[in-house]
DNA sequence: CCAAAAGTGTTGTTGTTACACCCATGC
DNA sequence: GCATGGGTGTAACAACAACACTTTTGG
């Protein structure tokens, strides 16, 4: 009889239009071990129930969001990754919305809060790993699909997606040439409406057309982003 | 007390340069259920091997075969994938090189056979979703990453990487684009050695170098072949 | 000398990069 | 009228696609 435990954790991103940040939602542990120390939302799969609706769950429980973009990650299985039993994680990765920022703690954490990628505290288990490694899938996928989208709210002036990419990608965009290209594309289009952030010109407002993206993506077509 | 296994699978591709085929390793099951079916290898985690441990571990009593890249796929969870009990089964992705091509059946397996990708038989459990799955990484990503090498001899003639692309992607090739763009890329040396295929001109051998795709990839340039 | 497969360059087209000034708004 | 952020075009350059004839070998 096999004595392996099977869970699921979530790196949920999220990102900041105003401070221009990328986010992740971690959870105080409520219990041992590791506890009081920071962790990815996350635990064990029911018998009864999917992986996916196990993140779905857990993220439900213990922070009160709900997702907006969720894929597998990839699946980590080291032998002792956690010191009381040996558990496999299935691991997730998920985006939010702005708008849906808010979070409320609930019964297996003790607090439930966004932190800047790059100012991580000390996390638990293996979590470090499995955060490092969603960071570089967001950073590559967001090259050649279109979920750059899932972080910004459904209407976006042109510049929160262009300071999106700049810093996701950490490195300076040529406003005109990346404005260029993904309107060439034929998948975001432009509205009747504008937005006024309070200072400056105010700018109109595109969305992303996931109707016409299919249609590119069924004529061979792609999105892709290089610089 | 959760009742979930954790099993891995593997797909492995070979590739035929003769018959120009991608084949898959398949094994007939000797036991209940789907017993004398055709299958992946894979089977239970024990609980003090790691995932790829598991998988290299089942290869070697299934097939006899070792192999020669090996990356996971995909976790497969739904909860009826197996009749009995519920199965988590971490999916991996392997190749091997044509040399390495023989096999003999072992413990677990009463055969275990290369397929067509074509013309498999039907498959036990959900395998025929885990193959579909490990053939449209294999698509995607011999585009991107030179994984195509793993699939050939380490001293090939440059029509077998032709061949092999076109057999892969289902489409035909430029043959002088072709090569262009793979030497433009630094990677690929010459050899000072021919091959006679019995008809025809002597092809040059070439091979692939790892150092220089290392130091491609650390300055920043990429794998990538389009069309 | 014939069949089979390998080898090789040029040109037109398309996509990518680099680059700087004017516009609309709020205060 | 000034500060702030939004909006826009062109020219040089690089990458890609299309295309067909010659060479070397074995029989």
């Amino acid at each position: 009889m096999q004595k392996i435990y099977v869970a699921v954790d979530a790196v949920v991103f999220g990102y900041d239009r105003q401070y221009q940040q990328i986010g992740i939602l971690l959870i105080k542990r409520k219990i041992e071990p590791f506890i009081n120390q920071w962790a990815l939302p996350g635990g064990l799969v029911k018998d009864e129930e999917t992986l996916e609706e196990a993140v779905s769950r857990e993220l439900e429980e213990e922070t009160g969001i709900s997702i907006n973009y969720l894929e597998q990650l990839y699946t980590f299985g080291k032998v002792k990754r956690d010191p009381r039993n040996r558990v496999v994680s299935v691991a997730y990765f998920g985006l939010v919305r702005p708008d849906i920022f808010t979070l409320h703690a609930s019964t297996d954490a003790a607090a439930a809060e966004w932190f800047e990628i790059n100012k991580l505290p000390p996390l638990a288990f293996d979590h470090q790993e499995i955060v490092d490694t969603a960071l570089e899938r967001l950073r590559t996928k967001v090259r050649y699909e279109p979920i750059g989208f899932e972080l910004l709210e459904p209407k976006f002036p042109f510049s929160d997606l262009e300071k999106l990419y700049t810093t996701l990608l950490q490195q300076d965009i040529d406003r005109r040439n990346f404005k260029k290209k993904l309107m060439s594309l034929g998948v975001i289009e432009e509205l009747n409406e504008t937005y006024t952030s309070g200072l400056g010109r105010p700018a109109k407002l595109y969305r992303f057309n996931t109707k016409q993206y299919f249609e590119l993506k069924s004529l061979g077509g792609s999105f892709n982003i290089n610089t």
